[in-house]
DNA sequence: AATCTAATGCAAATATGTTGCATTAAAGCT
DNA sequence: AGCTTTAATGCAACATATTTGCATTAGATT
């Protein structure tokens, strides 16, 4: 996903000291074009790398805290992560294919929200939008034709 | 929330026998002013009548399949549900308050999605789009405010 | 090199949700 | 009313995701 980001600056411009794991997960979730659980970034680290399952959520939680990755619902049961909306890559909704548990960043156009809108009529502070549609993929789709013939 | 909804005939209109405990799972809900996770349905249920933490969730499960509730992602672990939108219950977004962890319903305006638009980009069958707004709310911030002085 | 601290690891606990099979309730029949 | 059948519910065990507490280690600082 990112290959314009400098995640060693991004850490460090957060307050954050540059470790290898921190960089390692941060290359993992910038690298792929969607975002991933806890589980899917600590297995691809685990063919590379040593590292504990506890160090990949703290990690995480550190990230999300500083505002450098975002956590998303899927539509599953765990929290996926990916890139926080910087310079190069802004907000985005993402789909759940409620039949594959694929999930999908759409682009951005694909759904404006109007957060200055939002904030006026809202009695608090907004930090986050959200936007998730559910339903089922194409592919998936294609195979449900498919496998009723 | 509803004191409109004929929750036995929602039940029946949707091919389910309206049983007791069905019953007292959609009034939880339905009588809620915000979404509920399975445990608080269960413990609220715990306290007036006999119910099983499983039966709880196959029930909604149920309600989710049939299209009677929601099952929303609260910017928590678990799941919350709330009635689906109908004629009494437009769809609305909902706040989730990081520091509280409480979830609001917002009202149905304040947030505009285009389906049709959405739909018309899409390579894909929408079934429903969930939005949530991240902050910190009211209550929480005046709180804050206190506690520093 | 010795010291200190923050980062990481490891084991165990907790929270949430699911499965398989036993029991019960209640609807439909006779 | 009794008998039969089936769907609903309960119970125990399992599975998975996340968190906690405390031990160890690596790296910065002196
Ligand atoms: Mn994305
Ligand atoms: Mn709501
Ligand atoms: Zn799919
Ligand atoms: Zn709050």
């Amino acid at each position: 996903m990112c290959h314009q980001c400098d995640y060693t600056n991004l850490l460090e411009e957060s307050g954050l000291e540059s470790t290898p794991k921190r960089l390692q997960v941060l290359e993992v979730i910038g690298d792929n074009n969607s975002p991933l659980s806890a589980r899917q970034i600590f297995e691809t680290l685990s063919r590379t790398y040593n590292i504990n399952r506890v160090t990949v959520y703290r990690i995480l939680d550190l990230l999300v805290e500083k505002g450098l990755i975002d956590r998303i619902s899927g539509g599953s049961r765990s929290f996926v992560y990916g890139l926080a909306p910087n310079e190069n890559h802004p907000a985005h909704p993402h789909f759940y294919c409620k039949s594959c548990g694929n999930l999908e960043c759409l682009n951005p156009q694909s759904l404006n929200v109007d957060m200055q809108a939002m904030q006026r009529t809202f009695p608090g502070v907004i930090e986050n939008v959200e936007v998730r549609i559910d339903g089922v993929c194409k592919n998936c789709l294609r195979t449900e034709r498919n496998s009723v013939h």
